[in-house]
DNA sequence: AAAATGTTAATTGTTGACAAAACTTCGTGT
DNA sequence: ACACGAAGTTTTGTCAACAATTAACATTTT
């Protein structure tokens, strides 16, 4: 008797899904440039798909804000201006914030019984980053550590606009800057953080939530003003 | 010499949008009930268009969480459960606080020398609307003012997701509950965000604006609790 | 009668072709 | 030289046909 049998080859829902996800992907990569044009020709040739496929893919992409649609015109990838990244930040901030105090309610209610220790598992190997200098681990931990907050309140919607507002910045950075990173001082925000869950506080977990995300836009922002001139050469 | 002449009657852009638009105001005007099977043949022979074009505009529709797609088995309109309507309030709490935290900030720095005065205006309609119980332009006067906020913050993004959630949880209350008002208690949560954003106050801006949003989601589950037997009967 | 298996109809997924709009190129007149 | 405008080319918008998948029904099997 079969009891589960995944569908086989990661599941290809439908070839416009895969062609969404690999323009996508180009766009994160940085293979396909801010402000550069998207043809559909050339992509359905790449992709060996046809032009209509190409064009769904453009369209639901559309409405994430990667691409910028010109009717009659065509597709361009979205160019993420300073002032953009300021409101990405207040944006981002303002649902992550929200999604803490989500979390802390959540876990005083007993609905999260795993977050803390997972958050508390984050910090320990975060440490441990720390120490050795290792950047590309930090990285991930640092995500998994917004993930987990996001996932712990348990607001879907919340968690897609947040992963938009976080990929576009990402979009933006590709333009010369390195991310601004101070990882003592994260991890001690992110302390905070956790603390206030874990304690089951919504609205300490806000504070410390949003002083991260502003801390993090100072940091950000310090950096464009010093070092964008030497950047760019 | 023309200038810019776009086309009249919200820009009929490409036709996809158009149809799009026409899809939206059918699940919104509630022609098309939640739950309910979007039939691409039905609706193209319906708006005298091709199949593609109807396919087009549902896949744009579809991130904008009104409509539900799955493989190979078409598009639904989307369901929202109560559970929901609770994240959705998060969501938008969180939003409005945050533009009126931005307003606030751009009134101190004078780049929205007009807002205040708006702000003040719509109060005093609202005042008088309240006097001669005129519910159908008080919804009118509510939703100006909750968008002069967002509008005032400079943040378009902010706007259009704000926008959506909104969009979203008047499709829930078609389910049968009209809306919770309390026109006295709403202007005199109105005037406490109106004074602090003339301050040029971002954090009492915020706290207004959230306290704002929660007790309209208080009044709202309180009618959901008492009301929904009575009304479902 | 219930479950499993074929068979058919309806609907979605994908494609290639045609029509319309925008961009290029190039010649013309000033 | 320069602006202007008329073909020609490229690219997008729309459509109709074909293929694949799903749902519904009839048929067989136990």
């Amino acid at each position: 008797m079969i009891t589960s049998a995944r569908p086989i080859g990661q599941a290809r829902a439908t070839l416009a899904g895969e062609v969404r996800r690999e323009i996508e992907r180009m766009i994160v990569d940085g293979e396909l440039a801010a402000g550069e044009k998207l043809n559909e020709l050339s992509l359905s040739g790449a992709m060996s798909v046809s032009r209509g496929t190409v064009r769904e893919a453009i369209r639901s992409l559309a409405d994430s804000g990667l691409i910028d649609l010109v009717a009659n015109r065509g597709a361009y990838v979205h160019e993420t201006t300073l002032e953009e990244v300021r409101n990405l930040y207040d944006l981002r901030g303002a649902i992550f914030a929200m999604a803490c105090a989500a979390s802390a309610r959540r876990v005083a209610e007993g609905a999260e019984p795993n977050l803390p220790g997972d958050l508390e598992d984050n910090l320990r190997r975060m440490r441990m980053t720390a120490e050795n200098n290792d950047i590309e681990t930090y990285y991930a931990l640092n995500i998994a550590f917004h993930n987990l907050l996001l996932d712990g309140a348990g607001n879907p919607r919340a968690k897609a606009m947040y992963d938009n507002t976080v990929r576009e910045m990402h979009l933006f950075r590709r333009r010369g800057l390195s991310v601004a990173t101070n990882i003592a001082k994260s991890i001690q925000e992110h302390r905070a953080i956790s603390d206030a869950v874990a304690a089951g506080d919504p609205e300490t977990s806000r504070q410390a939530a949003e002083r991260h995300i502003t801390a993090g836009f100072e940091r950000y922002m310090k950096l464009v003003e010093t070092g964008d001139a030497a950047q760019k050469r």
